[in-house]
DNA sequence: GACAACATACCAACCAGTTGGTATGTTGTG
DNA sequence: CACAACATACCAACTGGTTGGTATGTTGTC
């Protein structure tokens, strides 16, 4: 049925889990095709560089992430609010496992390159970017309805979720503890309740 | 009446600079050293290696950051929220300049090398916390005076601001706009007043 | 046989760390 | 004070292993 996994896709796979491990300038070329179970040919033959490999990661993790959140179970609620707090409960909820296994690769990429690789940080900036408006028609409904006066706008709100989910990550390893990032996620669901609660505030 | 900055000074604070522009692992004790002007051997008289350089550079970060905070003029107010907010405007003035100007070492460091140098994470797991516990007391005073009754422990919430801080920067870099930061604080400002308007609030 | 998908063998550059040395204090002692 | 013994701060040159990338096969398939 399920054709077997081509190298490339044998790549991308690893990279996601190695990177978000180690971080892109300590992963190196042959960490990956160890891990995928192919040679340096085969690498250079999909990709033409390690920057190149990042940014196809990247849009790899955008297609990952973009299908685990459209298929989530969150957006049946009827109420925009419900969908928009039910992504926050689903976000806590895939925080489970190990650190690499449920941290953001693009966040920790971004943070390294975006000085040195325009192109990585370009391809990161359109996965968070594209997290966020996955979630401002929600939360614009739930302002119409719930919040019509409040100063802030939809997109600023869900770029702020999702500085807080990359926040959230960074003191959880810092601290070397996932409790760290679901407490965050409280105090940003709070927000939000907050933010619908009162159209006067803020 | 100051010394001339020794080789160990001026390392420290080249690294500051030019890890948070490129990162730990691309920055190479050659870049370093350069940077600073001194030799190689100046490097390894005073580091044993480049991680031993990084957990000093962390402290050398902590003790930095813990004194412009402590000398910072928010301080002032009478009122502990007062002193709270004013925290955070003063870390939304810090954001003007280039990225790596403004930016956090330890946050940057944390990312890439949580699993991979437990000396680095730790020594920025105290800077970060550090900087949370600076908070609390003013928090605490705020919490019993406005919000008694409120969910959230002062702890959780002074962690709570850092994580916002730092995926403040990781936006902000993906982004390349300070504004992205500077619209996050502001939510944060926004949500620290609403837990401390209504003990109810969670 | 032409072309894509790999594998093998290899290289030049780079990089953390070493070595062996100099210059400038500092300290203990007669 | 004088002077030996030692420590600190620093430098220039080198090294051995690593790394991203290349050049050249080989193999299966249309």
């Amino acid at each position: 049925m399920t054709p077997p996994p081509s190298a490339k896709q044998k790549i991308l796979d690893s990279a996601l889990t190695i990177i978000r491990a180690k971080g892109y300038e300590a992963t190196t070329v042959e960490d990956l095709c160890q891990a995928a179970g192919v040679t340096k040919g085969a690498f250079f033959h999909h990709f033409t560089s390690k920057e190149d490999l990042a940014v196809a990661a990247a849009e790899h993790w955008s297609g990952v992430t973009g299908e685990l959140f459209r298929l989530a179970p969150y957006h049946r609620h009827d109420d925009p609010l419900d969908r928009v707090l039910g992504y926050l409960d689903f976000r806590k909820a895939l925080i489970r496992g190990t650190l690499p296994e449920f941290t953001c690769l693009v966040g920790t990429m971004v943070q390294e390159t975006f000085g040195t690789h325009p192109a990585i940080r370009e391809a990161s900036r359109k996965s968070l970017v594209g997290n966020a408006e996955a979630l401002v028609q929600d939360i614009d409904l739930a302002k119409k309805k719930y919040a019509p006066g409040a100063a802030w706008t939809s997109r600023s709100l869900a770029l702020h979720t999702q500085a807080v989910i990359q926040g959230a990550f960074i003191l959880s390893k810092a601290c070397d503890d996932p409790g760290v990032a679901m407490d965050t996620i409280d105090h940003l669901r709070r927000y939000l309740e907050c933010c619908f609660k009162d159209p006067n505030n803020g």
